[in-house]
DNA sequence: GTGTGCACTATTGTATACGATGATTGTGGA
DNA sequence: TCCACAATCATCGTATACAATAGTGCACAC
């Protein structure tokens, strides 16, 4: 077996173990569905989720529907309040402070890691996903920019191969895009690409240390792209809404 | 805000603080009995967990059951085969290995962040906490010890106020229980009584970094207790079972 | 005696029916 | 005009029936 493909089967592996344990892959349609939707920003934070709706427009019982949503429930991505149902989750400006708290705490291990471990193939297919990042956004398709650029790092995480990392980094992720979709307030997103292309050099040089510190810094970066010093970015009111017409 | 806008706002709340967001009480109800039924080792590592039998014990329909089983195996405590139902997780070396490092990576800021927050209440608390440590263990009372001295570190999150941490701690906790009960192997307990101990102390004087750092060495120190080396715990093929007979 | 295949059993997967809950609207009275 | 209360509606919560699947043991042929 070659290196690659010894790294291919370890990687095989290690993503068996992953995402969420979910029992049916009907259930797992609806869960991938509703998720991706919820990361390219098409379901934005707040949107309600009622059960026959989504179980019509995938073809699939309230039974199927509830599975799923008790994963993305989960994972912090919906919130379901009992008898009232499923929302998109709506991060707090205290919930966006601690996941980026958080990543900082693992992304960086998980960046050295990564650093230790990865193949050639790896390094490969992390330059062509900066490309795919470029061209998203050059092509200004800015949801598909935003999906290319949470998963990223969870790529990386990948490459470390640290299931229980890759688990947590990826639902920390998931809600960072919730955070993003209400707080974020930049017109600038070159930084962010330089810091991305940075970081694969790192990783391609076994750098783990550098690998490291330059994840820290990013998310040090991304964090402070955040405006959280708009009023709410949430619950107006109706009344607020229609007065001043 | 309106009167029901309030509520609501209540209820999201009270929601977030939730360990695991079940929808219903009886959902509640079966989670928590399993949850404390394999974190006391009641329920050892691969014991099946049928849902009409679980069902039957709680009595509660399967439905109730699935809910509880599936909130479980989000946090890893029990797998699910599909077609093949649950069982009580068996972590593998590897596995717990990076429970122990993820913990390391987390406890240490939430033992920093409990001692700039812990009020005298919160230090009285785990004072008592200690004591039935203590009493549970000078008992004899295996079960009742081990139990105590995972939710000391659930304490310590707590404390933290910080939900996101809090959160992953729990889930790293549980498996850690399941963890020590495949592979520890050591005799005396009584360094780990000291280290909690001394964790209150710094807490108390609300010493941040010394706090973070009894964390850290507490931590190596409950992984130098596991006894990897043992053949294997769990796998072990028919063959091999039968062969050196 | 051995191997193959079939029926049986135990268990899970899914849909659906029915009851319960909470929001909303409409009506009556003060 | 406003509040209280009742009826209505949409939606969720739960049990249960039935289908599907994996595991097991038996019987039969060779």
């Amino acid at each position: 077996m070659s290196i690659r493909e010894a790294a291919s089967e370890r990687r095989r592996r290690a993503a068996a173990g992953t995402p969420s344990p979910l029992r049916s892959e009907r259930v797992r349609t609806v869960y991938a569905g509703l998720l991706t939707a919820i990361l390219d920003h098409r379901l934005p934070p707040g949107t309600r989720l009622p059960e026959d709706e989504i179980g019509a427009a995938f073809g699939a019982s309230r039974t199927i529907v509830r599975a799923a949503l008790q994963a993305l429930a989960h994972e912090r991505v919906v919130v379901v309040e009992p008898n009232r149902g499923a929302q998109v989750a709506k991060p707090t400006v205290e919930e966006a402070r601690q996941v980026f708290e958080v990543r900082s705490l693992l992304e960086p291990r998980a960046a050295s890691l990564a650093a230790a471990r990865a193949t050639k193939a790896d390094i490969t297919a992390l330059r062509r996903h900066l490309k795919d990042e470029r061209d998203a956004m050059a092509a200004d398709d800015r949801h598909r920019a935003i999906a290319l650029s949470a998963s990223f790092h969870i790529r990386i995480a990948e490459i470390a191969e640290h299931a229980i990392l890759e688990g947590f980094i990826r639902e920390l992720t998931s809600r960072s895009s919730l955070v993003v979709s209400l707080y974020w307030h930049r017109p600038d997103t070159i930084c962010e690409r330089h810091a991305h292309s940075a970081l694969v050099d790192a990783l391609a040089e076994g750098a783990a240390d550098r690998a490291a510190d330059l994840m820290r810094s990013h998310l040090v970066d991304l964090l402070s792209g955040l405006d959280f010093s708009r009023p709410l970015p949430q619950p107006r009111s109706l009344a607020a809404l229609l007065g001043p017409r």
